[in-house]
DNA sequence: ACCTGAACACCGTTCAAGT
DNA sequence: ACCTGAACACCGTTCAAGT
């Protein structure tokens, strides 16, 4: 007459996972801590999640949008190159904050996390439309792929420890976003089609 | 009067490792699996690695070496600007050929393969003297890690199938490289210098 | 000097049995 | 309706015993 009830909640197994990742990497998350952090057994969890990577997915979309609400306001900021130095801050500060939920995110292993989408739809075009006002329409995507590109590939060698030749990694980080911002401008865009025909044809042979 | 004679080599144990790496990912890459490959049973791997972690190392330091050559002639080119896009170009072709290995060098897991250390100290002040002719010493840091960063950034969302709004990969990829080269054009650096002490104050705060 | 089977501690996962 | 112990197939690793 009295079925068991949960013990424990889908957000609570959630809460346990990112735990143990912060805590002791990907590697960590195993059925088992986190059964015990929700004080159940491992078996449990299957009746919650199909199983350990479809939890690991569920914990990559809740820092998926954590991630977002932190670079929401940088996104809405007015001025275009203003906002890209906004969001490239917020963005480098999650990655030191949080160093192995951003490695979850942004994990080159598609078995892993299943379908890439460290970028929600929403800051996807929240970030085009500012890209749009920097470069124009025509070029918003593409420079959108620059700047993404390059914020990922800077934080995840520095949570990775692969600045190894000294250096203010600070400078490095403010320089190489003037660099683009500068590089970005729009009277130069014509000078960079005719760039883009000649690196075309470098890129394929 | 016949001790057991070695049935293989630490090369073959590597290039067994190398095989499965490329067909079925890091995952695939058990010391089972690894032995039968090479005729041999899972311990007597032990004889010759440490254990896994071992083996691992020693696959990527042998795709870094890989890596190191394909980059080489690129570094090489006179001209600066015309060797970053030569550069960038070759780095992308060896992660489009070998997505595993190259997730294998970039993987951000750090207990996966120890200290990272993708780029060669070959590889890396050879471009640190490509920078320098390009923006001048002072500067020559920070543009290299400018360069460094786009490219595996771009490389490794482009493995994992990060770009999904559609779109030219191949343009977003040679409009960022000219771009990124000309933000670093000479003529900036004063500019940079201001901009940089406003970046500073913002990634701060 | 290298190889092996057997064993151990750990995974993720399944499932019949409990309440 | 959820929880559990027991079991299974898989890991990496150790080690005494073989040649």
């Amino acid at each position: 007459m009295s079925p068991a009830r949960a013990r424990t909640s889908t957000e609570a197994v959630v809460a346990a996972a990112r735990a143990l990742l912060e805590t002791g990497g990907l590697d960590a998350v195993t059925m088992k801590a986190v059964a015990e952090r929700v004080g159940v057994r491992a078996p449990s969890l299957y009746k919650r999640f199909e199983g350990r990577l479809a939890l690991i997915r569920a914990l990559a979309e809740d820092i998926t949008e954590e991630l977002r609400a932190a670079l929401a306001p940088a996104i809405a900021e007015e001025d275009p190159a203003q906002a890209v130095r906004l969001v490239a801050a917020r963005f480098r500060e999650f990655a030191q904050t949080s160093p192995a939920a951003y490695r979850l995110l942004f994990t080159n292993d598609v078995a892993a996390v299943g379908p890439p989408g460290p970028l929600t739809a929403d800051s996807a075009a929240g970030l085009l439309g500012l890209t749009e006002r920097l470069v124009g329409r025509e070029q918003a995507l593409e420079a959108a792929r620059l700047i993404t590109a390059f914020a990922h590939g800077f934080v995840s060698m520095e949570i990775a420890g692969a600045f190894r030749l000294g250096g203010n990694v600070d400078d490095a980080f403010n320089y190489s976003v003037e660099a683009i911002i500068a590089g970005l401008a729009p009277q130069r865009r014509s000078a960079l089609k005719h760039a883009r025909a000649r690196g075309r044809t470098i890129a394929v042979r």
